[in-house]
DNA sequence: ACACAACTGCCAGTCGCTTGCAATTGGCTA
DNA sequence: TAGCCAATTGCAAGCGACTGGCAGTTGTGT
């Protein structure tokens, strides 16, 4: 589950920032939290709850409830790129839509505003209002769509 | 999990349909195999394995190896509208897209032509051919965005 | 430094499948 | 129309991704 590198603002940009937006919704700060908190950031992008827990030797349990919470409280966001476990990542003012290849397995992230054209053609023609933070967009790259060998 | 009336075309007109195609690719008729077919097509949507085990008194792990052998043959597609099982339904000339409402958890069905110029953005923009036949599109129906009481 | 709710690890359980295996059966063939 | 045999089935076990209960530990306001 690879990334494409990102160009554009991280959601919080120290771990600081989000342990201040921990404080201010009136959460503790235990260690195995601040732990979760930093491999969310070193991840720079979506990570699944196993790998945090492995990564950090902690129990799969408390990570799971952390990232609960932290989902609960906002500060952080699960995706499903395709299947496989939910990936978790930090959300912050600069949110993260996704576009995934399940013929490369990568996923790249763009910009919401990018896809605001597709939002509101969406919107118009049908009357919902769709977002592409839980579900990502799934499809074959350009690499993926063209046949091997031309 | 329910879904809007179909008005357009069903994947397949009749069970003989689905199950000459089926023989077409050299694939046997069992018993399971036809109980199987046939709930997937008087759900007349997307339906669980397990709703068609229960309702049929069949061990879920036939249903399984049924759907994923008629997945693999191309006559039945699953499709994931949220969390929860993988909902199976018939594919055949009419092709569906979802669009999923998680506020009041009902899909509407959606003719794939229609979601073109959504397609056409996105290939010109990122390049990625996206189809919404495996993730449905999320996003809040008009009456579950409008704020209640109004 | 105390009190106590929040949080943790541990363990067991659930859900949605998947796999191995021995018994059965669909469908071609003699 | 009986026989053959790969395809298919049921059963049991296993697995990945979580979820829940509980008793012990720890952060934090006072």
């Amino acid at each position: 589950m690879t990334l494409a590198p990102q160009t554009h603002r991280l959601p919080f940009e120290t771990i600081d920032d989000a342990i201040e937006a921990l404080r201010r919704r009136g959460l503790r700060l235990s260690m195995t939290r601040q732990l979760v908190l930093e491999a969310l950031f070193a991840a720079r992008g979506p990570i699944a709850a196993e790998d945090i827990a492995s990564r950090l030797r902690l129990v799969a349990t408390s990570v799971y409830r952390n990232l609960e919470l932290l989902e609960r409280h906002g500060l952080v966001r699960h995706v499903h790129l395709g299947h496989g476990p939910g990936l978790y990542a930090l959300v912050g003012h600069g949110e993260h839509e996704y576009i995934y290849c399940p013929g490369c397995g990568t996923a790249r992230t763009v910009r919401p505003e990018l896809l605001d054209p597709v939002r509101s053609h969406i919107k118009k023609r049908f009357g919902y209002e769709v977002r592409f933070t839980h579900f990502a967009l799934v499809g074959q790259c350009l690499r993926c769509a063209t046949p091997a060998g031309t």
